[in-house]
DNA sequence: CGATTTTTTGAATGACTATTCAACTCCGGA
DNA sequence: TCCGGAGTTGAATAGTCATTCAAAAAATCG
């Protein structure tokens, strides 16, 4: 029997950059075609259709996603300075040229009133993410403050994910992410 | 001559449903056609095309997002207990059946990337819903603290609009809000 | 090597897309 | 009452959409 030819993380990668880029609905199996230089036959053998490959996009994103905050937290010197490490890189990526927000934020918005299981599925993703801050946040304080630190952090990131499209925002993303999370070890 | 045979305001305030709920992309002009009832020619002629007539539509909602801040501030005991009346609003919204959270946020999502000018147009509005939040804070501090308190009001409701996707989430909004935004006179 | 199974190819499919336009209807002014 | 311009109609257009499938190729196994 023949095995794959391609590589199908490195698919999954190309398909996670276009969907991020321009959304569900924008992004038609051409440009995937286009972008992962397999031919349609292939893509749908592998991945059934459009939703099946976005939902493994998501999925590896999501992954991927949860994998570096619990690098970033584990390497830095305590948990909440990686906590605000991981906010100031997301300062960082806001300043990119080709800024996209959060893949999992723009697909709960984008697909929420067409209810398909997308849509759970990016809430879902987001809900572990919020549990990983609160399983660290437990650790420094109580069950019940660590709950409420997480739902905060998830505000704060939500927000900014939106408000980094705004020019030249990045000082004011991080004047108020002092304001709104003065427990967390802040540089000078 | 003959004048405009429908109500401007009533078709673009079905198009703003429309849009609002599907975003740009994922609504067609065909279903335009269906929910205002208006036919594509007459469409066209009034507002050039499907670009146009978003461009209008998200106008006019911000339009009325302004005036409704306006309302609820001028008729509260004091600017504090407004701007906590309008989070307790939008909590509210998100408990709603069919909560689209908001207008503006999504298209600022949906449409950074393809860096038309309705993703401007969006941001240039989001901007001025800041700007009214931070002159009226102005009022009650001086003009630093005002501007650093719209910049934290401005995450926070950003960062809602994206949380009320998950499920039973009220009561977790309303505890990060009080969290983050803890001048803000706050019932008991 | 031959047989068998899996994967790839890529043109074709029918549905849906935004938009157009010639014919038609309507209405205010003369 | 009748004219002329403004609004309406709705079928038609050309393009794009997700998806399919028969045929060709490749890879594995005996």
């Amino acid at each position: 029997m023949a095995r794959a030819q391609f590589d199908r993380n490195e698919v999954l990668d190309k398909a996670i950059a276009l969907f991020w880029q321009h959304g569900y609905s924008a992004s038609s199996m051409q440009q995937v075609v286009k972008a992962t230089g397999l031919q349609p036959g292939s893509i749908y053998l592998a991945f059934g259709n459009k939703e099946g490959l976005f939902r493994e996009a998501l999925e590896r994103y999501s992954q991927k996603s949860l994998a570096r905050i619990r690098e970033t937290i584990d390497g830095a010197p305590s948990i909440g300075a990686g906590i605000c490490r991981i906010f100031e890189n997301n300062i960082e990526a806001s300043l990119e040229q080709n800024y996209c927000s959060c893949f999992l934020v723009k697909t709960q918005l984008e697909l929420a009133a067409e209810n398909n299981d997308l849509h759970e599925l990016a809430a879902k993703q987001l809900q572990g993410i919020e549990a990983l801050f609160q399983s660290y946040l437990e650790q420094e304080s109580d069950a019940e403050l660590g709950r409420q630190r997480a739902i905060s952090i998830m505000l704060h990131i939500f927000g900014m994910r939106v408000y980094g499209y705004q020019r030249d925002s990045a000082e004011r993303i991080l004047q108020g992410l002092r304001a709104g999370l003065p427990w967390l070890p802040w540089g000078p």
